[in-house]
DNA sequence: CGTTTTCTGTGCATTCTTGCACAGGACCGG
DNA sequence: CCGGTCCTGTGCAAGAATGCACAGAAAACG
């Protein structure tokens, strides 16, 4: 049963009785819906109508194909008004996939959002790979630093979370506190363990540090995190993160160079739709509140 | 919600995932895939697919696509199945129209065949004017006389009835009985009301008496049948009816010239249909058991 | 790391569908 | 009885959808 226009054809013709009549309705000349029903009759090896001069009578094969076409007809008709009212309306799933580190920054943001707007299901994914827009995986990705985006993508300007270096109380107590960056000598670092990080605190920490000062050295930024929490050495801290922990002292204040930008990503075609514009507005507005963001 | 090939053509992506496959399955080129997709995107003015190099992932709405036309695929599938079966089959309805006169005579037919195929809903029309069969209004007609046919109509001689020359024993014992068609003088007759009938026994009658010895005419053969019964005159009454009634007694005995052919009616595109040749085979084996007929 | 495969996407020639004009038949109303 | 109207049906030309060839890009594979 290929050809569904044929049986868009024939349900018309069957609906009204006449060949010119469903023409008119289906926008064609008459001759096409004759055309329509003689090739859909051919393949079935059926008639579907009496052909009479007065018009088309549907036999029990094309009164039967009245019925089921008068529900299709409906289906495609709420398929389409759904598809068309979607764009426009705050529903269904958004996907959202974030670094893990921001992971409990992000997480009040979603649950407000979704009491803001009760009809979307939220989901939010952190993963170690990065989730790929144009495949469909996910509606907003908010990613750190500067890199390189797909060419479909819209990427935005979220804020710029400020990184401070901290230590441990015990840590302090044994290798006492550095005045400024001019003071570090003698003192051991938690540094991540890759030579070209994109990260700008990082950057700096290599460039300022003598090599043999970093004593702890590690992949994760989780793991980078827990070495200074045990007392490893300084090492940099988002200062949102390290203001929760209050064992942790910070040892400079905290220096515009050192912030990393946080960027919002969307898929271009994805992006026009009111529920993403919706969840980037309440994003927006949810990180003006942040402390530790500039 | 115009063009239902392009939905089904979207539903196979959705389906499959990638544009080429949908164009194996559908059995056309590639690019009119996309074109499709492209064209049904643009007038629904959202984004059915992501498109990426392995493929088109369904978003929401295409999903939304896709579960709508999967039931819709699979109900064209059954039609088509019913459609295509149903030539083969006897089952649904069988519409059967026929003058007034011989239902009592077929009813018994009627019943025997729903009977036998208990799949077929039975419909016996008789009304006064003549059903159409080009009108799809029946499936089968019975008529009688040799009247002219609608060019697609496949005509076959059913039986030939006989009627014969009847009154009632009131009639008989006020006017006594005439020995043979030369002793009708004094006899009064009922008739049609119609000078040129096509009945060859009305022929004969009108031409064999007088008019005057016409005493009773209508245009009713149900009224003329009950004006014989009421002892109005001598009339001509099918010998099957008659033989029900014990108050008629046979004037004179059937002849060859009276008869009047029973014909079966069909339209040429439902006879070759299963369920109508079932239906004819099992009139014309009931009709070989008819008495009165030849 | 280069190669192969498998996708999508687009300009161009072709085929096929569609529209048009007209014929023919049936029905209706005067 | 006869013109007007509303149907269906068909040959022919215009237009639109399709197929083809090729480009390009990304993933898979050895």
């Amino acid at each position: 049963m290929d050809n569904w226009d044929e049986i868009r054809t024939a349900f018309q013709v069957a609906r009204l009785g006449t060949v010119s009549g469903a023409a008119d309705v289906l926008g064609v000349h008459h001759a096409t819906v004759i055309r329509h029903i003689d090739s859909l009759e051919r393949r079935l090896g059926a008639k579907l109508f009496q052909r009479h001069a007065r018009g088309y009578t549907p036999t029990e094969a094309g009164r039967d194909l009245l019925a089921v076409a008068q529900t299709t007809e409906e289906q495609f008709a709420h398929l389409s008004s759904r598809i068309k009212g979607q764009g426009e309306t705050v529903s269904g799933e958004l996907v959202v996939t974030s670094i893990a580190g921001i992971a409990d920054l992000l997480t009040p943001v979603m649950v407000s959002f979704q009491r803001n707007w009760p009809e979307v299901r939220v989901r939010f994914l952190t993963d170690m790979r990065v989730f790929r827009l144009d495949y469909g995986e996910a509606h907003v990705a908010i990613r750190a630093g500067t890199g390189p985006e797909e060419p479909d993508n819209v990427v935005q300007p979220l804020a710029r979370i400020q990184s401070g270096l901290y230590a441990t109380k015990a840590y302090l107590d044994r290798f006492g506190k550095p005045a400024s960056d001019a003071d570090f000598a003698g003192h051991r670092f938690v540094c991540v363990d890759h030579e070209n990080t994109r990260a700008p605190f990082y950057r700096w920490l290599r460039a300022t540090v003598q090599p043999d000062q970093i004593a702890y050295a590690a992949t994760e930024p989780a793991a980078l995190e827990e070495a200074v929490r045990q007392g490893a050495g300084i090492g940099f801290i988002s200062c949102f993160r390290a203001s929760l922990d209050p064992a942790l002292v910070e040892i400079l204040p905290p220096r515009a160079e050192w912030e990393s930008p946080l960027r919002i990503v969307t898929h271009v075609d994805l992006h026009r739709t009111r529920k993403v514009q919706a969840f980037l507005s309440h994003l927006k507005d949810a990180a003006k509140e942040w402390a530790f963001c500039s």
